[in-house]
DNA sequence: TCTGCAATGTAGGCGACGTCAACAATGATG
DNA sequence: CATCATTGTTGACGTCGCCTACATTGCAGA
C-alpha cells in the first residue's frame, strides 16, 4: 500500500461506499447476539454510522433485509453441508459427518435458522431462497440416493426416505436451537439417532 | 330474537368481567389469522374494546402475554396428546395415531407452534411452561417404555429413544408448519415415516 | 473537460407501538 | 356504609418503520 494522501478515519465521505454489505453484517451481529426481536433498522443505521433512512436505499423495507439475512445464512448453510459431505464414505459415517454439519451450523446460527425458516415470504418467495433450501435438501437426497445405488439402503421413494431422515435431523436441530436440548448432549445424541434410523427401533 | 330489556351492546359497564381470558382468546384469534408479527397490545385492545393501557393491567408485558398464549397451547397439545394416544395398541399403530395427532396439532397451530418453541423464556422459563413441555415429551416416552417392555422396541436409553422419534415428529411438523411440506402431504407421509423408524433404512 | 443525471445519503415528519404514571370507577370486605 | 385493592382510562414519552423533500456524489456522454 503506498501513501494514502489526508486519511482521516472520522471524516466519513459522504457516500458509505458500501453501506448495503455494511448494513448485513452489523445485522448479522446484532442477531447473533440480541436476537431478531431487537433488531431495528435505525440501531442499525446507528451502529454503522448513517442516518436513519439510509437503509432504506438498499432494502425496501425491513423485511428485505431479513430475506437478505435468510438468503446468505442459505447460501453458507448448503455449502457447509456440500463441503462436509464425502461420497467416499459408506453410509453411516457418511450420514453422521452430515449430521454433524447440520446440527452445528444450527447451533452456531440459531437466530439465523429461525430467519431462515420463517414462513414469512410467501408472497413471491424470492426463488432465490427456495433454490438455495432445494440446495441444502438436493446434498441429502444425494447421500440418499448413491446409498440405494450401493444397496445400503432399503429400496423406494428417495423423497420419502430423503423425508424421513430430514426430519429427525431438522427436529434434532429445532431442539438445540431453542434450548430444549444442549448442544454437546445434541452433538452426541446425532451418532446414536443415525444408528437407530439406519437400524430401526424394532428388535430383529 | 326476544326482548332482551334494555340491550345496549355499546354501553359496556366500566369494569369488563373477564378482560383477561378475552384478551387472550382474541390474541389467538389474532394470532392464526395474521401471525404473530400483527398482533399489537394497542389493536388487541381496540378489538375487545377497552382502553390501550388496560391489558398492561393482566399482562406485565406483551411478551406476558404471548407466554400465556404459549402455556395455554401446550396445555391443549398434551390433552390432545393423551386423548390420542392407545394404550392398547401395538406399538406401530399407536405410534401412527400418536404422530397424527401431533402432526395435526401443528397444522391447526401453525402460529401458535412457533410461539410455544420460542426460545424467549430463558429468564424464568416460568416453570409451568417446561413443566407443560415435558407433559407432552413424557406422553412419546411413555409409549416407548411401554413397547420396550413388551419387547416391540429395542433396549436402551429410553430418552434416546425417545429423542429420535420426538426429532422426526417434530422435525415434520416443522417442514408443515412454515410452508416447506403441504399438511395433507405430510399426512400421508406419517404412516410412511414411522414404518420406516421401526423397521430402519438398512435393507435386511 | 464540463454537465447533467442517477445513485446514495440526510433531515424531518407521520402514525403506530409498548410502557409508564396519574387519575377514576367499581365492587368486595370490614 | 366506609375503605381500599382491583381494574379501567387518559395522556405522555421514546422508539420504531416508512415516506417525502432535499443534499451530495460519482459517472457518462457532450
Amino acid at each position: 500500500m503506498g501513501s494514502m494522501p489526508s486519511e482521516k478515519p472520522e471524516t466519513r465521505p459522504y457516500h458509505h461506499g458500501d453501506l448495503r454489505t455494511a448494513l448485513l453484517a452489523s445485522a448479522e451481529r446484532t442477531l447473533r447476539e440480541k436476537g431478531v426481536a431487537s433488531l431495528s433498522l435505525r440501531e442499525l443505521a446507528r451502529d454503522v454510522g448513517v442516518s436513519h433512512a439510509a437503509p432504506g436505499r438498499h432494502f425496501k423495507d425491513k423485511q428485505a433485509l431479513l430475506n437478505a439475512l435468510a438468503q446468505n445464512g442459505f447460501e453458507r448453510m448448503a455449502h457447509a453441508l456440500e463441503a462436509a459431505d464425502d461420497p467416499a464414505l459408506p453410509l453411516q459415517p457418511r450420514l453422521t459427518a452430515f449430521a454433524r454439519a447440520y446440527l452445528g451450523f444450527a447451533i452456531n446460527n440459531a437466530e439465523l435458522l429461525e430467519l431462515m425458516y420463517a414462513r414469512k415470504h410467501e408472497p413471491d418467495a424470492s426463488e432465490q431462497m427456495t433454490a438455495a433450501l432445494d440446495r441444502t435438501v438436493g446434498s441429502l437426497e444425494r447421500v440418499i440416493a448413491a446409498a440405494q445405488q450401493r444397496d445400503e439402503i432399503i429400496a423406494g421413494d428417495p423423497e420419502q426416505l430423503t423425508l424421513t431422515v430430514g426430519a429427525a435431523l431438522h427436529g434434532l436441530a429445532a431442539f438445540t436451537a431453542n434450548g430444549t436440548y444442549a448442544p454437546d448432549a445434541a452433538l452426541d445424541a446425532v451418532e446414536e439417532l443415525i444408528h437407530q434410523l439406519l437400524h430401526g427401533l424394532k428388535p430383529r
